[in-house]
RNA sequence: CGCGGGGUGGAGCAGUCUGGAAGCUCGUCGGGCUCAUAACCCGAAGGUCGUAGGUUCAAAUCCUGCCCCCGCAACCA
């Protein structure tokens, strides 16, 4: 009977820049599956990559002076890189650049064109020459481009649309009949009553504003548009063909049995993705999972805080199949995870050092001691060891249940019930004492046979998880990894094997302190690394177009003297000033609150732009703009007088 | 009233849909043991389940009001 096959991928990485720990979670949990999936007796095939067109792609790579080619090139390449430095297995890496791939995108985009479910029309916004975007009336900036500040105007840009009202229906009632299609259910009311109810919107399927994308083979000046080009990948990556001619992967795999993606992009999943199969003709995949974000314990991660996470980072001081642990353990189900130095360390010494690595090396030294590493059931039997059994088998299958609802923390915390018993059966069975009394030997072998077998079950089911301890173990315990099949029963280790006569430490205890010192050490390296830079050169900005003397003399600057100056109650960014100059006063909302307490800003002079259009902030009005400097960080600093000067005192 | 998530012993979480003795991991304290990576095992302390009402024989769980925290959005003139 040839094996039932079972298609996963993940959502393809976006080749912006190097993916960190949050993104590198989502391949090490599809990596657990696939394996888990292979244990099971399946035929996996597991797919990820990475999606490389993109305006974003077009401009970074004019920034680092590269061709976009050039520039996905290396970012893929580093991904990928990190991807096997996990060890992850999957089977094909796919880079929406490849040529096939990019040749049936047009396929598809010229069948559907044809029969009539993408049109030719207008997309319509406001538009900045300068930068050649596009933006949406609540992304401009009082009427003026967000990126470079000069003003937009409403404009049209040819564009082709997907008709999505037409299968809209269609959804919702496969939706309905099968309830397991959006994985956590929770999602599944929420794309239902936000966007499938109340009306589709037709999605945009091709731009002419940037170039790096697939040309639209019938209408050269378009590119299709993101996600008509990076969802296609889960059928193009197995060798779909829009003219019927399928590879062989395509007519074994799909459909797909799942989807895994972050929580941010169900949306496409559920319902863009189902349609633009539909319209195809395809069958649609039997289950999405959104999963939940993996957050930073000390605050959000950001570069400036130089606390941005990375895979490499973590296994150098960890391990692989340490770090495979946190993520997989620290990531619930539904809500966001948290990870940080001091719980991975934590995790580290409890679990890692102590619970598993230290068990399996008292294991392996007693058995060497009391029978120079022979293991062998003499079969004297006691109460204790039914429990021990017992809770061995039940954690096999409920780490199995779990394992079928995707509840891939709960499945390994079934696994580490193993390895906690076990310690527990040490103490209850004490054989040390066993040991010391001649005529208790047979009793002292059985026991640490019942220890080793199910040290043996434990590891086998940890393989999915944490591959190279469970080869590890099982090598020191000189036995092949028991299959999924086999562990209905308890005592299938070859009696009279001999395990390793020197265990190996699997994971050694890590101080707390030692770790957290060198933390914030490589912390004030790598600002070292980046402020000398910055002291050299200065920072660059773009460069704005030269204007006139008579441009300059259009703005009106004047100093003036904060009378009064409080928070916004409803705004986390703004303060509100009274601010004289001359011999009126004014109001004028100011976004310094990070940086600028209220109290403190009384009698201070600043320097405002008294002929700005007033304007209403967080529905307060607000009469001019007070100047201050930005960083490359986003800190601000006001700028004052060098000496005092009267409040109104024009600057030129 | 922008959208959403959340408030459970010192920390991190489960339990809430389908009301019915408040659970897990870590930490703390006490004890046991010595095979082992100062690891392991046992026991204890510690919670008005954000708050105020309501429904009920019974509420962490259902209903209503309020407070606080976190994302996103909106405003960073």
């Amino acid at each position: 009977m040839s094996k039932k096959p079972y298609y996963i991928t993940t959502a393809i990485a976006y080749t912006s820049g190097k993916p960190h720990i949050g993104n590198t979670y989502e391949i090490v949990l599809a990596d657990a599956i696939a394996r888990y999936k292979r244990e099971q007796g399946y035929d996996v095939f597991f797919q990820t990559g990475t999606d490389e067109h993109g305006q974003k792609i077009e401009l970074k790579a004019k920034e680092a002076g590269v061709t976009p080619k050039e520039f996905v090139d290396q970012v893929a390449g580093e991904i990928r890189k990190i991807w096997d430095m996990m060890n992850t297995s999957y089977d094909k890496f796919i880079r929406t650049t490849d040529a096939d791939h990019e040749k049936q995108i047009q396929k598809i985009f010229k069948k559907l064109y044809e029969q009539g479910d993408i049109y030719k029309g207008n997309y319509e916004g406001l538009y900045c020459t300068p930068c050649e975007s596009f933006w949406t009336p609540s992304q401009v900036v009082d009427g003026k481009c967000p990126d470079c500040g000069r003003p937009v105007q409403p404009a049209k840009e040819e564009a082709y649309f997907f008709c999505m009202s037409k299968y809209a229906q269609r959804l919702i009632d496969h939706i309905n009949a099968h309830p397991e299609f959006i994985q956590p259910v929770s999602r599944k009311n929420e794309m239902m009553n936000n966007f499938l109810l109340p009306g589709l919107q037709d999605l945009c399927v091709s731009r002419t504003s940037f170039t790096w994308g697939i040309p639209v083979d019938f209408d050269p000046k378009h590119v299709t548009y993101v996600w008509l080009d990076a969802l296609s990948n889960y059928i193009t990556g197995i060798g779909y063909d829009c003219g019927g001619e399928h590879g062989e992967n395509y007519k074994k795999y799909w459909p797909a049995d799942l989807h895994l993606i972050g929580k941010d992009i169900i949306r496409f999943h559920t319902i863009y993705w189902p349609i633009f199969l539909m319209a195809l003709g395809v069958p649609l995949p039997k289950q999405i999972f959104g999963h939940p974000w993996l957050l930073q314990g000390d605050g959000k991660m950001s570069k400036s805080k130089g606390n941005v996470l990375y895979a490499d980072t973590l296994v150098d001081f960890f391990g692989v199949d340490a770090v495979r642990y946190f993520v997989l353990h620290e990531m619930p189900f539904e809500n966001d995870g948290v990870i940080s130095w001091e719980l991975m360390v934590e995790r580290m010494n409890s679990d890692l050092a102590n619970i598993l690595g230290n068990l399996v090396n008292r294991t392996v030294s007693m058995t060497n001691k009391y029978f120079g590493g022979a293991v062998e059931n003499r079969g004297i039997k006691e109460p204790v060891d039914e429990d021990l059994k017992a809770v061995v088998l039940e954690a096999v299958r409920l780490a199995d249940e779990k394992m079928d609802r995707l509840r891939v923390a709960d499945a390994m915390t079934e696994i580490f019930n193993i390895f906690r018993r076990s310690n527990k059966y040490i103490d209850e069975t004490a054989p040390w004492t066993l040991a010391k009394d001649e005529a208790k030997k047979d009793r002292l072998a059985t026991v640490l046979y019942n220890l080793t077998e199910a040290i043996t079950i434990g590891a086998s089911l940890l393989a999915s998880f944490m591959p190279q301890t469970s080869e590890k173990i099982l090598s020191q315990l000189r036995t092949e990894k028991r299959p999924l099949a086999d562990m209905k029963e308890f005592g299938l280790y070859p009696g009279g094997n001999k395990v390793t006569e020197k265990p190996e430490i699997l994971f050694a205890r890590m101080d707390m302190k030692e770790v957290l010192e060198k933390v914030s050490a490589m912390r004030t390296a790598n600002e070292k690394e980046e402020v000398p830079k910055e002291e050299k050169n200065g920072m660059d900005v773009e460069k704005k177009p030269e204007i006139t003397y008579d441009d300059f003399a259009k703005l009106q600057l004047q100093i003036g003297e904060v009378i009064k100056c409080e928070e916004v109650p409803k705004s986390k960014k703004l303060l509100c000033f009274q601010i004289r100059i001359g011999s009126e006063t004014r109001q004028i909302l100011s976004g310094i609150k990070a940086w600028y307490k209220a109290d403190e800003m009384v009698g201070r002079k600043v320097m405002v732009i008294t002929n700005l259009k007033p304007a209403k902030l967080a529905g307060m009005m607000s009469e001019g703009m007070i100047l201050s400097a930005a960083d490359d960080e986003g800190n601000l600093a006001l700028m004052m007088p060098d000496k005092d000067m009267k409040a109104g005192s024009e600057v030129s």
